[in-house]
RNA sequence: GGCCCGUUGGUCAAGUGGUUAAGACACGGCCCUUUCACGGCUGUAACAUGGGUUCGAAUCCCGUACGGGUCACCA
């Protein structure tokens, strides 16, 4: 239901620019996927946008999930993308501590504070009960069987020892909350189950630990996935129950692999760090993952290519889309290739040094040589080394290759132009790029042949392949005098037969 | 099932009552060219649906369909 409440617009605007708080609240999963990510790329736009501060916090509750090593893959990811932030387990800061386990006794404290001004209670109930209460109907509500127990039933129950949870009182009425992406929301608080606040094992559930970690904190801006929309009306209830004030609400909608899935570990999608080793560059990650679910206003609409830097200038909450966006590898292919081609010559040979090795291991030929016809071949760094493979060995292939109708070439033709090109080849003192050019040219020209005529079947004997990266006058530069006429003569060999 | 949310080309999306409904990726074609790319030009392709409101609706309202979320001592 969305209704029209004047009280509150401009919810979002109403905090001062340089007090914004935001926080990245990630559970040590061991594993940062894609929404993860855009997440946090988004929460850290929206503080270095507005001059504030991004705090990281870990929520570590579920002790059963615990997954050692879990939190550096967050703290590596993070510093890789640049998302560098203010506050947070290893940095320290006022709000501390930043792992909710060692916040423990806070929340204990604050639950007991809800009890006093009786917005929560103890609940005794075991779980076989719970059990039997779902039984029937497995999303029926708690039916409420410890809410109004007497004072000496509690300490009877407290004295002997009697585990409990403490679960929020959902009072009767209609919850009103607003999202800046998804406006006013209202829903009937009957609809509200009295959820549980903390469980008996001491700590808190995420539900009430980010409330009460939030205000702690002073985060302004709450920015989630869309999961939590529905929880949003009990958020409010309690931050009302506490006098606190609401912050803003950012609820993201996920990231998808299809139409009807999330993007997931389970299904095989790739994580951050799987799209790294896949050969993406992490500034083409980023500025593809911001694209996806929000989109530049303004003179600046049309822009597609933003370092981190300036998408932190330009970032706006509003821009932030309401559906969900589906991953498409192809999108980033493109942003890769993007980005490969914005390298400087040096950067990218550096880059693209241990994938040409991985097939090119003879050290005679020069990977700053190579690099360059790569550049503006390739979409992702693990594309090179399939393309450069044929340096070392001469590939097995087939005489057709040499049939090319668009070059004018056949078998009979390629096998004279071989045979021709030999000496020619061979005559040319100074092995450079641009004498092996200027030779061949002058060659097709004296023999009154279009380039391609000479050039195609120089390429194939020295490759063996149809695609390659460079033309048969940087194929040659590179294998060398030597080497280049050893497979003009097999190529010779092979069309003789 | 209840409640909540969403729906513009295959994909990402602009658009906030009047537009020939942008742009990008992908796809097709052409040009460039010693292969493939790169680059340039160009083409195909969309407002889920039915009712309203209005002089006028992709934009506002209601319904329907489809999709998603949520209903844990998980986050």
């Amino acid at each position: 239901m969305a209704l029209d409440m004047k009280f509150y617009d401009d919810m979002d605007a109403r905090i001062p620019k340089g007090k914004v708080r935001t926080r990245f609240a990630p559970s040590p999963t061991g594993y940062m996927h894609v929404g993860n990510l855009r997440t946090a790329l988004y929460t850290w736009l929206i503080a270095r946008n507005a001059g504030g501060t991004f705090i990281l916090r870990i929520e570590d509750t579920d002790q059963e999930r615990f997954v050692e090593g879990a939190t550096d893959v967050i703290y590596k990811t993070l510093a890789e993308c640049g998302l560098d932030h203010d506050e947070g387990p290893d940095v320290g800061g006022p709000a501390g501590p930043y792992i909710q386990t060692e916040r423990r006794e806070l929340y204990k404290k604050y639950a007991e504070l809800l009890i006093e001004k009786g917005a929560a209670y103890r609940c005794f109930c075991t779980k076989e009960r719970l059990e039997a209460l779902h039984k029937d109907d497995p999303t029926a509500k708690y039916d409420g069987h410890c809410r109004n127990l007497t004072q000496s039933e509690i300490d009877e129950k407290l004295a002997a020892g009697v585990p409990y949870v403490v679960r929020q009182r959902i009072p009767e009425g209609t919850t009103t909350f607003h999202d800046v992406i998804f406006g006013y929301i209202a829903v009937d608080n009957a609809d509200l189950d009295d959820q549980i606040l903390l469980k008996s094992d001491g700590l808190p559930t995420y539900n009430f630990a980010n409330v009460v970690d939030d205000h702690l904190m002073g985060i302004t801006h709450v920015v989630r996935g869309s999961e939590y929309l529905s929880s949003a009306p009990k958020y409010n209830l309690l931050y009302e129950a506490f006098g606190w004030e609401i912050p803003t609400y950012v609820h993201c909608a996920p990231v998808m692999r299809d139409a009807q899935n999330k993007m997931s570990k389970r299904h095989g999608d790739p994580s951050y760090e799987d799209l790294i080793t896949q050969g993406y560059l992490t500034k083409a990650v980023l500025n593809y993952v911001a694209l996806l679910g929000w989109s530049p206003r303004g003179d600046i609409a049309e822009q597609e290519i933003f370092s981190l830097d300036e998408l932190a200038k330009v970032f706006d909450i509003h821009g932030i889309s309401k559906s969900p966006a589906i991953f498409d590898i192809a999108k980033l292919d493109y942003f890769n290739a993007s980005y490969i081609r914005a390298m400087s010559p040096e950067e990218f040979c550096a880059a693209a040094e241990p994938y040409i090795r991985q097939s090119v291991k003879c050290s005679d030929y020069d990977t700053a040589l190579i690099a360059p016809l790569l550049q503006a071949r390739c979409e992702k760094l693990t594309d090179i080394p399939e393309k450069v493979d044929f340096f070392d060995t001469l590939p097995e292939y087939d005489a057709e290759l040499y049939v090319n109708k668009k070059s004018k070439t056949d078998i009979e033709g390629s096998l004279a132009t071989l045979n021709a090109l030999l000496p020619v080849l061979d005559g040319i003192g100074d092995w450079t790029q641009d004498n092996i050019h200027d030779t061949l040219i002058a060659y097709a020209e004296s023999i009154g042949e279009k380039n391609a005529k000479v050039m195609w079947p120089l390429r194939i004997a020295v490759s063996g392949k149809l695609v390659t990266p460079g033309g048969a006058v940087e194929i040659c530069r590179i294998l060398g005098k030597d080497e280049t006429l050893r497979r003009v003569r097999a190529g010779i060999e092979k069309l003789t037969k």
